[in-house]
This record gives C-alpha cells, sequence and structure tokens, in this order.
DNA sequence: GCTTCAACTTGAACATGTTCAAATTAATAG
DNA sequence: CTATTAATTTGAACATGTTCAAGTTGAAGC
C-alpha cells in the first residue's frame, strides 16, 4: 500500500543468502502456482526461512514481483543482444524485440494477468508510471531508444524524442493482448506483432506527407504534454 | 476469484430491501474511504445487515464494484442526453460524451485507481473483456455507436462498424489517464479530451486519402482479428 | 575473551475477504 | 391455523497479507 521507503538494505553475506533464497523460491512458486496461488508463508517454507524473514527483505509481496520482472527483462535483453547486434531494418528490430518479449514471458503466461493488474494499480509501487518500478520501466524505455538508434531508419527529431516511450507503451498493450491469448503457441500475439511492428514503421514515414504535418505536430504535443508530470 | 452464476436471485421484497441497503452502503462507503478501505464489515455494518448477508447478494467485494459502475453509467447517460438530443457535429459530440465520463466520475476519482486495477485483471469477473462486466461494457459501445450514428459525419462503413469499440477503448485510455491526473479540477484530462476528440475526428477525415487507404485498410483489420475471439 | 550493537530471525497477533452450516423468518399449501 | 419449504440471516471459522516486539547471531572494537 505504502510506497517502499527507498533505503537500501545493507548486504551483509548471511543476509544476501537468506535474500537469495526467498527470492528464488517466489520466483519458483510463482511459476508453479501463480501469482495469488503462492501465499508468502509457502515461499517463506520453501526459503527455508520464516514468515517475517520475507518481510525483512520484501516489503510486501508485490516487490517480490518486481524482481521478476527484473528477472525476466535480463532475459530479454540477452536474448536480443545478438538480432540488434546483426539487424539494421527497424521494421525487423521493433519486431524482434517484442516478439522476444513474449517468447521470453511465455513461462510465465499463467501468473502474468494477475500481475497486470497488480501493475496497472496507480498506488501500487509496482505501477511503472512511478514508484519503484519506475527505473526498470526507463530501462525498457532506453532499449526501445536503442532499437531505434541501431537502425538505419532516418526518423525526424520530433518523432525521435517520443518515439522509445510510445513503443514501450505498445509494448504493454501487446503484452496485455498476449494475456488474453489463448491461440496454440500464441500465435496470434506472434501474428499481431508482425503486423504492428510493419504498421509502426510504414506510419512514421507517411508521418512526413504534407498532409499529415499538422496532425503529426498535435500528436507529438498531445504525447509530450501526457508524459510531463 | 469464481466467475458469477448467472443465476438470478428471485427478489422478494424483503430480500430487495436488504440488498439495496447493502449496495447502498457499499456505494457510500467507496465515497467515503476508497475501494481498499472500506470493509465489507463495514458495509454490512453501515446496512444494518450482517457480513453473511451481504455474501448472500453480492458474490464478492468485486461485484459490489459492478454495481458501482453501472450506477455511474446511469448517471453518466441521464448527464449527455440532452446534448446528444441536440448537438449533430461530431466532434462535439464525442467530446461532449467523455468530458461527461469524467465530470460523471470525479466524486469517484479517489476509489478509481483500486478499483481500475481490479477491472484490468483477466481473471476478475470486472474484466470488461469478459465475465459479468461484458454487458455494461456492451452498453458503453452501443452508446458511442449513437455518438456516431446521430451525428451529420459521413463515416464509411468499413470505418463504421470498428469505430464505436475504438472509441470505447479511447475512453478506458483517458479514464486512465484522468485517475493520475492531479491538476485542480482535473483541467489537464479535460484539455486533453478536448484534443483527442478533434484530432480523432480529423484522422478520421484524413482515412480516405488515397495514400493512407492501404493503411486503413490494415488498422481496421487488425482491430477486427483482435476483437473476435 | 568480553562487550556491544546492528543485522537478522522468529512466530504470534491482527485485519479482512470469504465460506458455511445452522438458525430464523415468512410465505404458501392443506 | 398448522406444516412445510424456500428465502434470508447470522456469526463463527478459515486463509492469507502484513506488522511488530522480542529474541538470536555474529562481527568489530577493546
Amino acid at each position: 500500500m505504502a510506497i517502499a521507503s527507498p533505503q537500501e538494505i545493507k548486504r551483509t553475506r548471511r543476509g544476501e543468502t537468506s535474500r537469495a533464497a526467498i527470492l528464488s523460491a517466489a520466483l519458483d512458486l510463482f511459476q508453479e502456482r501463480g501469482y495469488e496461488a503462492t501465499t508468502m508463508r509457502a515461499i517463506a517454507e520453501r526459503a527455508g526461512a520464516s514468515l517475517g524473514s520475507s518481510y525483512h527483505y520484501f516489503p510486501s509481496k508485490e516487490h517480490l514481483v518486481l524482481e521478476f520482472y527484473r528477472h525476466t527483462h535480463e532475459l530479454h535483453l540477452a536474448a536480443i543482444a545478438p538480432m540488434l547486434a546483426r539487424e539494421k531494418d527497424l521494421t525487423s528490430r521493433l519486431r524482434g524485440t517484442v516478439r522476444a518479449v513474449v517468447v521470453t514471458c511465455e513461462p510465465f503466461h499463467a501468473v502474468a494477468g494477475s500481475i497486470f493488474s497488480t501493475v496497472a494499480n496507480p498506488s501500487s509501487p509496482l505501477n511503472p508510471f512511478g514508484g519503484a518500478a519506475k527505473p526498470l520501466r526507463e530501462e525498457v524505455v532506453a532499449l526501445y531508444a536503442e532499437v531505434i538508434k541501431g537502425s538505419d531508419a532516418r526518423i525526424p527529431g520530433d518523432i525521435a524524442e517520443m518515439l522509445p516511450l510510445t513503443l514501450w507503451l505498445y509494448q504493454m498493450a501487446i503484452l496485455y493482448f498476449w494475456i488474453f491469448d489463448k491461440s496454440p503457441g500464441r500465435l496470434r500475439t506472434l501474428e499481431v506483432i508482425d503486423e504492428t511492428a510493419e504498421l509502426i514503421v510504414r506510419l512514421l514515414t507517411l508521418a512526413n506527407l504534407p498532409v499529415l504535418r499538422g496532425s503529426r505536430k498535435r500528436i507529438l504535443g498531445l504525447i509530450r504534454s501526457v508524459v510531463e508530470h
């Protein structure tokens, strides 16, 4: 409920071991049973710790999810590094990056629903628009900046400024769609990613048309005004 | 957690009184204290009922929120009826309708955050993409169909087909923005509504341009494929 | 080795959403 | 009016996230 106080816990070796055990148990159990079905008591038990000890390291169950996110983010980065190093075409880079998101998250599909709802809550420390999850969001936004920068596409400056954040939002939308996707192998999500990635790049090109200049300026102004707080 | 069984409770006069008292107490308390701070025990107490009785009429706390939604929807409909009867300009109709949403919801701004997160959860009966909240969503979509139909704008058939649902989604996005809006009188949300309403109608016009034909078809196909399940 | 103190651990206690079996009430049939 | 039955009401019991005061541990300084 309350935002986590940002004070770092100074980690001794003993503490670090406990913390790691608790986190690892939590990640396992979230995958096995889902977020809601995993109780803090079960986490503590599997970690060989006590209930209170878990709360010493993680202020709440939600904060364990935050680590869960960070974990998948690392996996995602590792998965796309070779592609980003090789590929120059923006559509391909975008498609590859977003495809990798859902592929990386696939083992957690069952958990994702309840997590997403937690994340959507503005008063949750996990809400990416503020609170504890903000740094992680910024890492993802930076990743999309890299996706753009490393491509051979020439994006006008005013668009380039807002694009990474917009693509992050796009990724969130894809993830929400993916949560509902019941098709075998989550194929429909992959199709939607392919289609939208192409469409986005196409619209970026069209944005230079004279008729669209006005709308383009307005849209960018809108995004800018929505983002600033 | 479980989806509500759709069996109607046959309401005798006695039952109806109790049900109404519980609902009314819940609506009051949600406004006074917010969703999370309102306990089922407090609702029962204020309603002069017992805890168990509340659960006899409402399968869960979330289902009380659903009624809360329905309540604000009625208020919204009443608020915009005169405007819709008079106004023919699509931009004005759209702006007026969405403005009325946030104005109607203003008394519940403090509650809205936690409610929104509950609603976003795919496994919640309140999730508008399925479950108990679907009928209400369809009412709102129908309202936007009316917003379009009653206007003097001539919308191409393929767009008109998908537009109401898209506008419902747009309304959801505005509401999410509104939740975070801390400006006095929620002025920023109103500004964003004005700007986006104009922009949407402008883009609808532009969609007829030959250069945009391809993208238009693709976007519509995308929406269609995303909506169908 | 002893003291000190912060880090760490513990489990009981609490609040609250939910379930349920039993009790109560009121309407209906005879 | 009485018996029956379904609707309604009740509150105890349960599960689980969270808090907290008290206990334990181990390293650093002497």
